[in-house]
DNA sequence: GTGAAAGCGCTAACAG
DNA sequence: CTGTTAGCGCTTTCAC
């Protein structure tokens, strides 16, 4: 930038100016340093920027699985809405593994990131105290609030019950659920909300059909087996994502099980590829586009100085395919 | 760290050598300083430490899709390879949209990035020159070389062949394609490949048998609907990449059109979907976590000091499934 | 084994 | 409308 000061004739104040345009330039003195800075090929360093301003532009997304085509649109969508105002994201696959979340939680503190949007899976309260200590906006998705942290939230309690009146109405009576592992984050609120469903309509969601495991196609895959394999067995079985209802079809074709005749199968999200599978899932559709905007419009805030915390509500809509 | 070192009345270059173990430090020092930094819970700023050593720890992954789940994979892989050298990634999604490529090549310099690992999909060298410039390492994974950068690249031959041999073997003649768009980067070498090997095995790849779109599910409706709306319609049709042939099914199935009754379908990647459709996609398997590990491996090299460029082949596999 | 101090490239007062 | 200047927080000689 000091080259650029002195090709131009005028000092790195000026070329800072008509970079940024936080204040006027005279258009002729523009002209010559924006010619300079062609002619040299300058690009302006953003660490220096970052540092001096305090403030980076990057915005991490963490997320428990990238390769849930969820989570790919949460970040293809979440990008959208924040690159028209010069911020980055940077997307940080976690694996649901609780060390590789909290580190970077780290790195987003050592960074300085702008914000921080997470899907938490194994994270406690305690985790985020760095960053709130170091003042970095945190929005959190995820079906419970979490802290300090604003909050983009499934409502999907119409949807649910739809799901389950469906299933009765169908003449199923014994409902069972891949639902996530025992040691997640808030536990299975997913879980929580189709027993509470259950009671209210007067079936029951038996704690022995509920089987657990971590959001993947082989522990789905690996409970639906165990649901299969109980004298008592469900005739209807929701999970926990649309991961694991694709590891469940799997397990189906395997042991030779009708989808849906034998059992009907429920999944959530509706992941890309719900309705790929044949047959086509049904499912609790919960947009993941309307996710990324909402975060990225609760980020916005919090950087334009809000500070009261803050939560918006996604509906999620039951999408009846053919797996109920 | 300043007030790092007073808490522990050292200097502020002990703190830092405590931190980063560049130079002994004695151990009862080094004990109070770690007892400093904990209680006032320090963390490093890396804009400041980037800024002074000139290098970041991030890398940039530019991608033209992040849903197809290729590239989230991909992305995954790189991550998990680079993680353990402190390196972050920082994944790009560019919607194949060639001002997004460049604008991201443009942060990528702007941010002194320590390297980028791109699948380009409308740049030109030319959109590069900045990166060299600013002595940035580029890992191109791409069917083409791409001026100094380092290349990661299928070798797809042979099983492009035997997906061929397969498709003629079945009595197929009229061999279609969707390909990529005409103006994508490099035209498109799968159709190139595809046509050198029709020509070897005695088969041909009509020009009017081949349609262009971009790498979406809707253009491999539209392209597959084009197809088969014509008089001399394929009874064999490759697809540019898995989503392009999903696509493809999807309009099949629209029309009454049996896969593999009446048209074959040859995929391409293997993303994590093609085992999904029914029928199964058969499809040139190209390993994703392999490209990743290959780039990862190539990026780390020039970061080590290698200055020569550098091709590494992934070997694809062709996967026999229910499409042929 | 440790400290002092320069300076990475930028922004934002403050002064003119 | 433009210039001068003081740091942002760190790493790294150089000196002890």
């Amino acid at each position: 930038m000091a080259d650029v000061a002195r090709a131009a004739g005028v000092s790195s104040a000026t070329v800072s100016y008509v970079l940024s345009g936080k204040r006027p330039v005279a258009e002729e003195t523009r002209r010559v340093v924006e010619a300079a800075i062609a002619d040299l090929g300058f690009t302006v360093n953003t660490m220096a920027r970052s540092l001096r301003t305090g403030r980076s532009n990057v915005v991490a997304l963490v997320v428990p699985d990238l390769s849930n085509p969820f989570y790919a649109q949460l970040a293809a969508s979440l990008q959208k809405e924040l690159r028209p105002l010069g911020l980055h994201v940077m997307v940080c696959d976690t694996q649901a593994v609780r060390d590789e979340e909290r580190a970077f939680l780290r790195e987003a503190v050592q960074q300085r990131f702008a914000g921080v949007v997470i899907t938490p899976f194994r994270l406690v309260a305690k985790d985020f105290e760095a960053l709130s200590a170091a003042g970095i906006p945190v929005v959190v998705s995820a079906d419970l609030p979490f802290g300090e942290a604003d909050l983009v939230t499934p409502d999907a309690r119409a949807a649910m019950r739809q799901a389950l009146t469906e299933v009765t109405d169908a003449g199923r009576r014994r409902i069972g659920m891949i639902a996530g592992p025992r040691d997640a984050t808030g536990g299975d609120p997913r879980l929580e909300l189709l027993r509470g469903l259950a009671v209210q309509l007067g079936t029951a969601l038996p704690g022995r059909l509920v089987v657990r495991g971590e959001h993947t196609r082989e522990a789905g895959a690996a409970g639906f087996e165990r649901l299969m394999r109980m004298k008592y067995r469900p005739d209807a079985v929701f999970c926990a994502n649309d991961v694991v209802a694709i590891g469940a079809m799997d397990k189906a074709e395997e042991l030779g099980i009708g989808i849906p005749g034998d059992v009907a199968l429920i999944g959530h999200d509706d992941a890309s590829f719900a309705s790929l599978v044949r047959p086509r899932l049904t499912t609790v559709r919960y947009p993941a586009p309307d996710v990324g905007r909402a975060a990225a419009r609760l980020l916005i805030e919090r950087l334009d100085g809000r500070v009261a915390r803050k939560t918006v509500t996604v509906k999620a809509h039951f999408v009846a395919r053919g797996t109920v």
